[in-house]
DNA sequence: TCGCGCGGTTGATCCAAGTCAACCAGAAAG
DNA sequence: CTTTCTGGTTGACTTGGATCAACCGCGCGA
């Protein structure tokens, strides 16, 4: 059953320039005369109630989004019904960039809680992009980066057993958490251990007892969602560890 | 042991506009008159001995590349010597994307056999793709296409079993081949075993004894690396057989 | 307040893929 | 022509993570 999602058609102005996301977002790195031409960009802001999709595989696409509260996964799936979460975002991150390529999204983007995104539409981006350089280098860079995080994500299901990736997820997570300015050793993370594991490429009970491996040796303090960093650096040794064995 | 790799500055113009190679490249989808404004950003082609790297992680990024003759493998490395391949790449692909974000390169792009490509220095790129709509249209696709790629090998990674993982990987080969107008059902490969399983995250035995599998059972004919396809449909149907399971 | 259901944990068992090891074939070097 | 080396195949055995199943506990709605 599909949900019409309200849409608030805002004619705020000064939507990046009074917005406090700025140096996670889109407008990082650019100077202020730009950014404030960024501000006729967004158009609009969309809210998202948890599980709701923001967009659906092969939904035409039009925008390109910032996350402005909340967080979201995107996933894919296969015909049989397999699903394999491509990643997490949080604030400040840019979601539906898979569908440049080919005008369809190719990926469901689904919020992990009440969120918020400002919508892009694409065709202005790329207009405003031929005028303002900055914001054609930034808007590159954030394609790039997504490019390096996805290779970062096949180094993990490709080479890495289920404890150190799980390791490279918590490190990751907490990494991100305190670039906005939250504790980097204590969070909430807000999806199940299901999608944690597809994520990881693991069953849920995989993820789990690595959890509760963790836990026993000292390195988190786990309840349930909630997750306590103990040994930040005894993670990080986890990961590497097969150094001693080559 | 560093290698000077030589580099030829050919002062040939028509880059673009001549080469075949075209409706593969960086030009897809571009009008003539546009493709001919091209010319001018290829300043040069480089030829690469096979194993030879064209860029190697953390070297300063300049420019990205078109390969013209010639294949060749991306991977990551980790402290402790494990390697993730994170990609193969033919003709008329793009090499080089992973280094706009940080402007260093973040992976090793190392030729398959002896391979030629346009270098194309990455501020003349965004120069002209703000003057040319076309080629800023199409540049931002190849990079979502190179995400959605990424999240296709994810899938592969995190929720294929062995033989679907092989399956899948000739079939994109296949596909890929046929593009450039070879034949789909033979083709030589320019990897070995052990890049393969690296790619499908799989030791090499596992790869090998998969490809014995798929002959004992009339799927492909495998010699060393020159493969036939004998029964796409039959790998097709490999890839989603776990439907019938759920 | 109680009961229900979903998400999470834990245990027992199984199996796909990894490991270790021997061997083979073709290409390159002498 | 023989030797060597690298890449590939195959077999025997091991193991990490999957599977199956029971159970727990928190949060929510009646």
């Amino acid at each position: 059953m599909m949900v019409t999602v309200p849409v608030t058609v805002a004619g705020l102005k000064k939507a990046c320039s009074q917005c406090n996301l700025l140096e996670l977002c889109l407008p990082f790195g650019m100077v202020d005369s730009d950014i404030r031409r960024l501000d006729e960009l967004v158009g609009a802001r969309r809210k998202i109630k948890r599980q709701q999709p923001l967009y659906r595989t092969s939904d035409p696409f039009e925008a390109i989004y910032a996350i402005r509260i909340g967080s979201f996964k995107t996933d894919v799936l296969l015909e049989d019904g397999r699903e394999q979460v491509t990643g997490f975002q949080m604030t400040g991150e840019i979601l539906g960039l898979d569908g440049i390529s080919t005008e369809l999204h190719s990926c469901n983007a689904i919020a992990l809680e009440d969120s918020e995104v400002c919508v892009i539409p694409y065709a202005k981006l790329e207009e405003l992009a031929r005028i303002v350089e900055g914001l054609q280098h930034q808007f590159h860079k954030v394609m790039s980066r997504e490019i390096v995080r996805d290779h970062g994500v096949m180094m993990l299901l490709g080479s890495m057993r289920a404890e150190e990736r799980l390791a490279a997820f918590l490190l990751n997570m907490s990494q991100r958490f305190t670039a906005r300015g939250f504790s980097a050793s204590e969070f909430h993370l807000r999806m199940t251990r299901e999608e944690i594991g597809s994520y990881l490429g693991l069953k849920l009970e995989t993820v789990s007892r690595a959890f509760s491996r963790f836990q026993d040796e000292g390195l988190v303090a786990v309840q349930q969602k909630h997750i306590r960093i103990l040994d930040d650096s005894g993670l990080k040794r986890l990961i590497q560890h097969q150094a001693c064995m080559r």
